[in-house]
Parts: C-alpha cells; sequence; structure tokens
DNA sequence: GTGGTCTAGACCACT
DNA sequence: GTGGTCTAGACCACG
C-alpha cells in the first residue's frame, strides 16, 4: 500500500477516501481489523491525531467500529457498505454533470470521449 | 443573475469557474466591456478585494484584458477561448475518470448511467 | 442470560450495574453463591479480569463477599440490599433532574409525559 | 457565562452540550454569531483545539454553520433547533426509562418522587 | 498495546 | 482576525 496526498485536499479527508475505497472495493474486508492508529501513521507517515480524525470520520459514517481496547474493525453490515458504494457513484456522476452542464456538450459526445479516452483495466 | 457560493471552495475561485464559464458558452463575448470590479462586488455581495482577485486570474489567463482608464474586456482572440474550452472540458473528463478509477465500473455501465439518469436540454 | 456491553462505558463497569441490579431485584438472593470467576468469564465472554474488577468493587461496596476456598456469595445483610437500592434510585432521579434542570420542563410536563410514555409492567 | 467542566467526560463534549442547550433555549438565537475559537478557548481556559473539536460537531448536527472567515453562525433553520431540543428531551426520557426499567416502580411512585423532590424555578 | 483526549504551538488561505 | 489543518508529544483508562 502505498499512499501519496496532494496539497489540494487535507490528508485526513484523503484518507476517509482512500479507505472508504478500500472498504467497497472489498480490500478491506467486513470484520476485517484495521492497522492501529499507531501503525497507520508510521505506514503513512503521518501524526497519530490525523489517522485519527479519518478514522472517526469512517465511524460516524458507520463503516468501522471501535472495539474497546481491540481496535477498529470493518462493519459488519454489508448494507451500509453497499449503501455507501451506491452512495459515491452517485455523487461522482452528480459533480460531473453539474460540472459540464453549462458547456451544451450532447451525451453523443460525452460518450464519444469516454470510448476514446478511458481505457478499461 | 445570482451566484451562491459554498464555503468548500475560496470565493474568487468560484468567482472565476463562473465568469471563465459564462465566456466560454458566450454569454460575454469576445470585445464585452465587463462591470467595473465595484459593481461585480455590489451584485455579488463580495469584498472588491475578492472581485480584484478573480479578475487578476483571469487577466493572467489571458481571458481578459485590461485598457486603460476604460475598463475590463473580454479578450478578441477567440483561440484563446477556445483553448480554453478545451481545457476545461478536459480536466473536467480528466476528474471524472480518476473519480471512478478505483470503482471497478465499466464503461458501459457509465454510459448506461449517463443515458438513464442525464437530462439533456 | 445475554449481556450485551456497549463501547461508551467500561465493560466491568456495566458489569457492576447488571449485578447490582440483580442482586437488589432479588434475582440473586441473599447467601446465593455466584458463579466462580471463570464461569463468569466465559459466560459473558469478557475476559476474566474483567470479572475480577466488577466483582472487587462489589466486594467493596459490601454487596457481596468472599468466603475463602468456598466462592463469593451475595450478603445476607438485607439492610446493604435496600441501602443500595435506595442509593440507585436517587442516583438515577438525581441524574434526571440534572438532565432536564435547563430545559424549563414543567413537573407538569414531565408526568404528563411520563404517563403518556411509560408502560408498566 | 461561567463553565465548569467535570472528569467524567471529555471536555469537548461538555462544551457541544452546553452549547447546544444554549441554543435550544434560545440564549444564542438564530443567526447569532459565536464568539471566535479563540475567543471561546481564552474565556474557558481550553486549548482552541478543543473548542475547534466541538464546534466541529455542533456544525455536523447543522446547529451551527461556519462562513468563511467571518466566523461561525447558529443556523437560521429553527425547524433543526426544534427538532434538537424534541431529540434532546426523548433522550432523556428514554435514558430515564432505561434506567429504572427492572426496579420495578410504577408511576405513581415515581410522580410521588418527583414532586416530593424536584423544586421547580 | 489499544484508542481517546488534550495541550502547545505552528502554518496556511482567505477577506 | 477568521477558521482549518497538522505535528509533536503527553497522559489516561482499559483489558
Amino acid at each position: 500500500m502505498d499512499y501519496k496526498f496532494d496539497n489540494d485536499k487535507p490528508i485526513y479527508k484523503q484518507l476517509v477516501d482512500q479507505l472508504k475505497l478500500e472498504i467497497i472495493t472489498g480490500k478491506y474486508k467486513p470484520n476485517d481489523k484495521l492497522p492501529s492508529v499507531r501503525e497507520f501513521a508510521i505506514e503513512l507517515k503521518v501524526n497519530p491525531n490525523t489517522v485519527q480524525r479519518a478514522l472517526l470520520e469512517l465511524e460516524d459514517s458507520k463503516l468501522i467500529e471501535t472495539r474497546r481496547t481491540t481496535g477498529k474493525f470493518v462493519t459488519d453490515n454489508k448494507k451500509i457498505i453497499d449503501n455507501t458504494k451506491t452512495e459515491i457513484i452517485n455523487n461522482i456522476m452528480k459533480d460531473f454533470f453539474n460540472n459540464i452542464e453549462n458547456l451544451n456538450i450532447s451525451n453523443e459526445e460525452i460518450i464519444k470521449y469516454i470510448k476514446q479516452n478511458r481505457k478499461e483495466k
């Protein structure tokens, strides 16, 4: 795992996004134990508080839960994970639609652009 | 014209984006005179410094130019406007591709989503 | 018996409260023998140290006593049990009064709320 | 205003509760500007980060909003404030009911206790 | 060893 | 001057 942070967004927010992604794509599975705050901090070379803040946000969104003194775990509620995934996709699409809204571009043109420029894996 | 600003982005940057859009979509045409900084400020209910900063950035990108004592005008260089448009579109698409990059979504699915959810005007 | 612990309070404290309740409500009667630390630990799926700590606190409050080599027993001093009960009730009421203290709610309203929402058994 | 913090709860949480109360009881009114983070910190003799954390939580619950560079303001959405008030009351009552649930106390007894012990203002 | 909280102090962008 | 972020480092309760 190799995270690089850019300067446009707060690190903790990038971390939230990154971890969300890893949970909804199954890299971290339900009930998996996350690395401890300290381990994360060392691995990512950031301050433990920064990690803590990111994990707090994930916990608020119910994607992870803290079991006292034993660590933090990915939720076992798959519905929450699925909902999160749908929500993320919808947000991405909504942002995208907003961005091109005023540019008078047809769906045809967008689709053409995608086919020409996006390589699938 | 009724702008609302959100708190996530600097106002001046939102202003830059808005004005860029109005130039490349032809709402402001080449050689049009822009409202004065003061007028903008009153209309948008923002600090004149904020307007000033936005216009400065537009001037840097050559989309507008200051003609001494008479005001600020949209460039008459259509190529610059066209390039800006292309650049904006490319950026939007790039951001979009980045956002969905790790979600394992095929082009097919994206196209389907667009057809189902984006209404053209 | 099926205990679930929440993460806001220390487990041992939740255990103390639970056991206190079972003593003052007569589920465990005076002179009853308690399960051993080990049995408790298995039944509740917690660390034996946690059980130990809870029982220690109960012993401090005189509600249970250790008889060497034979185990731990609920006190036979009914006055202690009664006092504990009164104390618990007073604490609950005191907390409750504190909580609503600044909300400008009259006794009338509280009583009405109770009548409407609390079903007795 | 004179806050004292106890040691049972995190300071930031006590601050959240305190401010919530002051908002729902109208001590801070809709659209009021809150003292700045730094002012709060000095007044309460805590670290600005602690204040920041509390205000963040209030913002999450929509009770306050941040207007960039100008400060933090009580929401102008009275519905949110009302809902918060109802929610707080319900939580207090729910906790109370839970606490006395196993004690076999009748509504009559509770009401009598309240009448005897709670002095209204 | 685990997370939670707090402090002190710094730097930054924005207006 | 305003809030936002981050670091370094400390202490605590819990199990």
